[in-house]
DNA sequence: CGCACCTTTGAAAGCTTTCAATACGGGTGG
DNA sequence: CCACCCGTATTGAAAGCTTTCAAAGGTGCG
């Protein structure tokens, strides 16, 4: 926990972009040796916090982070998560105050990239530029994903939906088997993620558990029927727009 | 209705692009030659389907049009609004097929441009794309807020904060007096942008008028007591950003 | 005038929340 | 090694917000 990752190690973000976005190996490479600084924040820390201003731009490295609102009667809605390959500050060129919190889940790794050095390196690549704005249309793919399910969905088919999202965020970037995952989260983070009680979380979870779809032993979760589970909340993965490539783009060599 | 705007008067974007962010007026002129055409929508039909693929760069210029997603059992969620000087496909440039439709909700008047003209265009200009950037990050910004909005608002303040919403970013394009604006929408697209059902978004409509917070003329909506409508809801306009300006932006001249 | 679409209203049902109490699990100290 | 503790998870019963179903009332337009 909380290695910071050496430079030769591809980080979560250049494994997603060269995978599914086919950027150049030789690129992403470029992108790791950026200079740069590493940050620990411990959980339930501030990586970023609403109205302060933004002068980093901040990737996720390693550990769960949250994009996320507080209401005046002190519930807190969870716009979005974090993970390892993650883009925390994709708008620090254009939005000079953030209109949200970022918070730490759990213990976490970033890395800070002055936006002018990231923007003279994008200028001497061909791939790069579209690949970062790719990482940033995929979040907010899942973002309106995520309104669909908060939507339109009952309980049993959001809680379905997120886990099966969050998997699948997780095999790409090499922190899940087909079947496994850790999910460092509480119920009520759950909860306040998918607009419910941490209460009714419990119930409609274990109602899964019992129906055979999944597996839950602590923060383990196990996805057992597949099928069924998606099929249940109409997860399709079409959103992460995973059969793309920057060459085909309007950005790319076409 | 279906007028098309022509050249020499600025855009709704444009407009918004030089009061709120303070693009140069010359370069925005630059945005408004650019080669094109205009395409004409009539109600409920299909801007752009989803899984289509996607091959021009798309500009509101007249008319209401939804991001949305339809489910199996038929259901529909709105995932946000296309007004007048809005985006409808920033992310040609990075991705090949939309994971969602763009429907019609009024008739519609669209601008299409040719991403590698655009591209051509952005090339020679400094503020064309902080500009361009800075409005899609604006959607991104509201689309968090729906977020909120449908995970821990009640009914009565969802339908609150969107009329405040939309009252807002209508008079960001001049579409809206300070009291008053024509909102084109049936109480059944209300419910499915809001995660309810057309019964429910009368019965709260209704209670906010007989409170003296609205008034409701058929489509024409009245803010009567903004105050006490905002601070039911919970409504803040910082998520607008509108006191930015591309000068200011790591990709501006500073 | 009549049809199509939209809104309103009532009553019953349903999903989710609330409140409150009990159980569990992992770490610490005796 | 066991007792204790704290945060987290589970369970029950009652209440509440929203939906569903159904029917009636409006409104605009050909």
């Amino acid at each position: 926990m909380n290695r910071v990752a050496t430079s030769v190690i591809m980080s979560p973000l250049a494994t997603r972009l060269g995978r599914l976005y086919k950027v150049d190996q030789d690129e992403l490479l470029e992108l790791e040796r950026l200079t740069h600084s590493h940050r620990l924040y411990e959980r339930d820390s501030i990586i970023v916090e609403r109205n302060q201003r933004q002068t980093q731009f901040i990737l996720m490295i390693e550990g769960w982070a949250a994009r996320c609102r507080y209401s005046p009667d002190g519930s807190r809605q969870i716009i979005h998560f974090l993970l390892p390959g993650d883009l925390a500050t994709p708008d620090v060129f254009v939005i000079r105050y953030s209109d949200h919190d970022i918070v730490a889940l759990s213990d976490v790794t970033v890395r800070l990239i002055d936006p002018e050095a990231l923007t003279a390196l994008i200028a001497g690549s061909n791939s790069l530029a579209p690949g970062l704005w790719w990482a940033a249309e995929l979040e907010d793919a899942i973002l309106r994903e995520h309104i669909v399910r908060l939507g339109r969905r009952s309980a049993r088919a959001r809680i379905a939906h997120l886990l099966l999202e969050l998997h699948r965020r997780l095999l790409n970037v090499d922190q899940a088997t087909e079947e496994v995952f850790v999910m460092p989260l509480s119920q009520t983070i759950i909860a306040d993620t998918l607009g419910l009680t941490n209460v009714y979380v419990s119930r409609s979870l274990s109602q899964l558990v019992k129906d055979g779809m999944i597996d839950v032993k602590g923060r383990i979760i196990s996805i057992i029927d597949r099928a069924r589970l998606a099929e249940e909340c109409d997860f399709d993965i079409a959103h992460f727009h995973e059969n793309s490539s920057f060459k085909e783009s309007y950005m790319g060599n076409n």
